[in-house]
DNA sequence: ATGGCTCCTACGGTATACCGAATCGTGAAA
DNA sequence: TTTCACGATTCGGTATACCGTAGGAGCCAT
């Protein structure tokens, strides 16, 4: 664990099995042996199962009844889950955050501005993500934020598997979410709540649409 | 931990650490230590970290900057949230669930069954809650249990409070909810998926207006 | 060749020990 | 009396060690 700026050992245990996961190095599936990730990171076994209990409540990694650690696998029934409940949270979400604080209006401006320079694939998921969750946030349900936070780590995953399935075509269809982001912002400066609620339903129906999904799924 | 069917120490400790924020025992505020958790648990410290960071997970506990681990306080605003959400979850989840599988009619049965037969308070408030995570469960979207389980927790606490403050009154109001519950399994029963879904809207709207609030909390 | 049994290994659960940092009490100085 | 500083204590983070058990490999019997 040479270089971190996590003050913990078992906070960088977990950033970097995270990382690992959603990089693919660490596929569903694969099984993980608290020792051995401890030698492979060069810390104890005690941060290891710390991070291992982190991920698993994210839902990146899985328990099984004897015990052993797993990467998870995600089908298409997971995906399917995760968007009915963005669906559900966030539309809400918009509607609750409605007006805007200052605070939050810069935030998100900000955002669409270093979405409009990002240059990798990657960095501009990560951006979008950031958005809505900037969203949730402004709800000001810090409950809600936190259970579309434990969302959050699967939907980054799925992503990333259909981006490196998918990585030519993803490019331009990513243009068309930074276009409808503005328009959600707009959207809350010059309009009223249920407006705002109804133009996220329809951002996320959207984006289901244009989502390659159930011809290849990473698991089995 | 003398007796306990927890297969694990940590397990036991959060079950008993659990019964006891319930209880009152350790009232919102107190500040917990390791070692001193450990040495009254008659276990080692570890078992006892990994129980605090579930409770922590789910909101009983709360780690401040510093790591110390205190009771969380649970203000009238926690309550307006878990409310909000509640609001949002379950009548979705009802819809979701329509129709109902023959297993999940059956469960709901029982727990009506078992709630007419009750005789304390705690026991109708977990039944009352049992079926509400019944529904919620037979929704068939295993993220949307997870997050309304991570808020049940807390949902518990509060009603513990609130119990041990009008421990009188509650006993009439609670019969109301039973009936409400055994109106909500008919509507499964003979109507439509989205008349489920007002009523169960309905029903939590009714159960926000009779829990008696915002006199008396009991943080700070 | 296949089914089952046994032994061995690897893994997770737990206890104990060590360390640095934060906290609290105490006493000295202003 | 108040305040500041310093030492003792406590606490959380981490490492290491021990134990029971589950899983797997090899062997034997059929």
């Amino acid at each position: 664990m040479s270089h971190s700026q996590s003050s913990t050992l078992a906070a960088a245990a977990e950033d970097r099995l995270r990382r690992e996961i959603f990089d693919g190095q660490l596929p569903p599936g694969t099984r993980l042996a608290e020792a051995a990730e401890a030698r492979r990171l060069g810390v104890s076994r005690v941060p290891v199962r710390e991070a291992f209990a982190a991920l698993e409540r994210d839902g990146l990694l899985e328990f099984t009844e004897t015990g052993r650690t797993v990467v998870k696998k995600l089908t298409p029934q997971d995906f399917e889950e995760l968007f009915a409940l963005r669906l559900l949270l966030e539309p809400s979400a918009a509607r609750a955050a409605f007006p805007l604080s200052q605070k939050h209006r810069l935030l998100l401006e900000e955002n669409l501005s270093a979405t409009r320079n990002a240059k990798t694939l990657d960095e501009v998921t990560r951006l979008d993500l950031e958005f809505h969750q900037l969203i949730v946030a402004a709800s000001g349900n810090a409950r809600l934020l936190k259970l579309w936070r434990s969302l959050r780590s699967e939907l980054e995953l799925w992503l990333g598997y259909l981006h490196r399935q998918h990585r030519d075509q993803d490019l331009n269809t990513r243009v068309g979410t930074a276009g409808s982001h503005e328009e959600i912002l707009l959207c809350f400066q010059t309009r009223s709540a249920p407006a705002c609620e109804k133009l996220m339903r329809e951002h996320i129906l959207g984006w289901r649409e244009w989502l390659p999904l159930s011809d290849e799924n990473p698991s089995k």
